[in-house]
DNA sequence: GACGGGAATGGGAACGTTCACAGACGCTTG
DNA sequence: CAAGCGTCTGTGAACGTTCCCATTCCCGTC
């Protein structure tokens, strides 16, 4: 088994001869198969068949000068993709809906400069046809070097520039305003007076959306919504614990909280569960995301569902339309409130 | 900004001008800089730096027969990859290694028959040197069509037939048994006497060779290990709190509990709160992997930590051997025991 | 029956690199 | 000084595909 020769591969060249026809009609025939006859179409697929012809993709992306394949560049330090669950929902929902287009998925991570520096040359250098970009902070140089050179980029979640306005990329993202306005509803209807909120990082678009959304709800309901009421985490488990924590002493009396991720959300369970407190009976919970660590544990998290199926599908439709010579377009899609035990 | 054309990128011949040499110099310095004056070098390096020139890596596959990549082949259903954080882990270092060879890293899952004809047909083709496979489960059919069309396979965790016996892949594990035995060690130690055991699967390598571990700790200290001291789970939390439950009804007098894996160790704590049980006081609990379960939730997890990082920067390592042209071969690495709250 | 036009086909050229080979050069050795 | 050898260099060929153009064929229309 040692010297296993791997047999030199079938080109279209073999192909052409089976099916006696000529290269071109081959390539015809892959190539969405216009001005191609019936029979010849019949006799290619045969000699495809027969003789288990690939196309040779290098071949191919040597003349067109497109790839086949596309990124999925993380733009965060590499530990994110694993403390934070929602990167995996987003990875394996491109990777699927990229499979259905028969396009490969490279991953790769932005974190470091150097790690920066590798992919802008390689991403630029033409070696994927287009970006999937996963980043949930601001100002993402990447993101600009990749605009500049003509890629074309799609980034899932709202791309905001450092002063909070969205920025000109292409992107797909849940209506993080609308969905935390909705929850918060949700805890008003409750009966709940004072409602404070765990908040994401403000660089981010759920930072600062998510927030948004909380203040929008409680001046509906004639509630108030101050500064005393927010504490800012940096959606690990412990940055909600430690701003839960903080919240329970500046305002004992809070009656519902409204924390800016699942696992935030997590965190802060246990800040309250160490207080005394009982969920969701003297503190109603709301998280966001609707992530695994929304049901990892008890009491399972009342949060609103990003429809990631959705955003992953829409990412890559999008991609592949900018690919295609389209305008770089938004899409924004609305999310769900689920119910669970925590409110 | 809209019809952004990208310029031609610089080809070698525009570097080769630049530095006032042939092609060929500037090929062989970017190939390792062998027979290449030092006075060429030079002249090479700046006119790279000037004309910003990135090789073409499909017109340098097109003639050598490699693509310079490598694929990250998950043979588990998809919803594998987010449940079992395992998956994540190994996933971000091969990733790491892999860049520091400057190889992209191309996902792949094969969870259904379809995937599956995909994925083959694409890595026989060609398109990538290697496959890091990952899969926990035995009989893999997508491994043996690998290994049979002579692609450099190399698995994580130990590959193992119907039968349980180890199947003739490159791999690189965790000495599971050794782990095993030794987290059971610590448990007899602390002076608990019926032992017992949430197993994984009995199909996969974790599952026999974790169960093994116990039973050879259990015969040393002449302790029972019978059947009735053993459950199943499917690596789930929820499959964990469903054998521990089961175990507490069959064993009610246990006061020790090895789960295999820690995502069913959670489980099996939710089942023994729910049954009223103290841990560690009542029940002592060990975990096995050190994923991030194990701190996920109070109490932490005394657990067996695997080396992830030192996995997957040795199966980059021995797939580049085999790639290489290097034989087969299989790395095991020792795990360590952490000790925190359960036990 | 000549003509126009669309569909289908074949084959040369090109994509950007590596490989193999031939040759030039400089040094050591007989 | 010739021969031999290792180092360095340039050039033509090849990799397998798509693109482009020229050509043929068929059909409908004037």
């Amino acid at each position: 088994m040692s010297g296993s020769e791997r047999r030199r591969p079938p080109t279209i060249h073999d192909v052409a001869r089976e099916a006696g026809v000529s290269r071109g009609t081959v390539s015809r025939f892959l190539n969405g198969g216009h001005n191609v006859s019936p029979a010849a179409a019949d006799a290619v697929r045969a000699a495809i068949r027969k003789t288990g012809y690939v196309v040779n993709r290098h071949a191919r992306s040597l003349i067109t000068g497109r790839s086949g394949s596309v990124a999925f560049l993380l733009t965060e330090p590499q530990e994110k993709l694993f403390e934070d669950p929602n990167f995996n929902v987003l990875l394996r929902g491109c990777t699927r809906a990229l499979a259905a287009h028969d396009i490969p998925l490279l991953l790769m991570t932005a974190g470091t400069p150097a790690e920066r520096r590798r992919v802008v040359r390689y991403v630029t250098a033409g070696h994927v046809d287009g970006v999937l970009l996963v980043s949930s902070h601001t100002g993402d140089p990447v993101a600009e070097q990749l605009l500049k050179a003509g890629v074309p980029v799609v980034a899932g979640g709202r791309p905001v520039d450092r002063g909070g306005r969205t920025v000109r990329i292409a992107h797909v993202t849940a209506d993080d305003r609308d969905g935390a306005r909705g929850i918060v509803r949700h805890l008003v209807s409750l009966g709940r007076r004072r409602i404070a909120t765990v908040a994401g990082p403000p660089d981010t678009p759920g930072g600062v959306d998510r927030l948004a959304g909380w203040r929008e709800a409680l001046a509906e309901a004639g509630l108030p919504a101050g500064d005393e009421l927010v504490a800012h985490g940096d959606y690990s488990r412990a940055g909600g614990r430690r701003a839960a924590a903080e919240l329970l002493e500046r305002v004992p009396g809070m009656d519902a909280l409204f924390v800016a991720s699942d696992l935030m959300a997590r965190g802060a369970l246990t800040a309250l569960e160490r207080a005394g407190r009982r969920v969701p009976d003297d503190v109603a919970v709301g998280g966001f995301d609707d992530s695994p660590a929304a049901v990892a544990g008890l009491p399972e998290l009342t949060t609103v569902r990003q429809p990631w199926d959705r955003i992953s599908s829409e990412m890559v439709r999008v991609l592949l339309g900018l690919i295609g010579g389209e305008e770089p377009s938004a899409v924004i899609l609305p999310t769900e409130l689920v119910r669970r035990q925590s409110a």
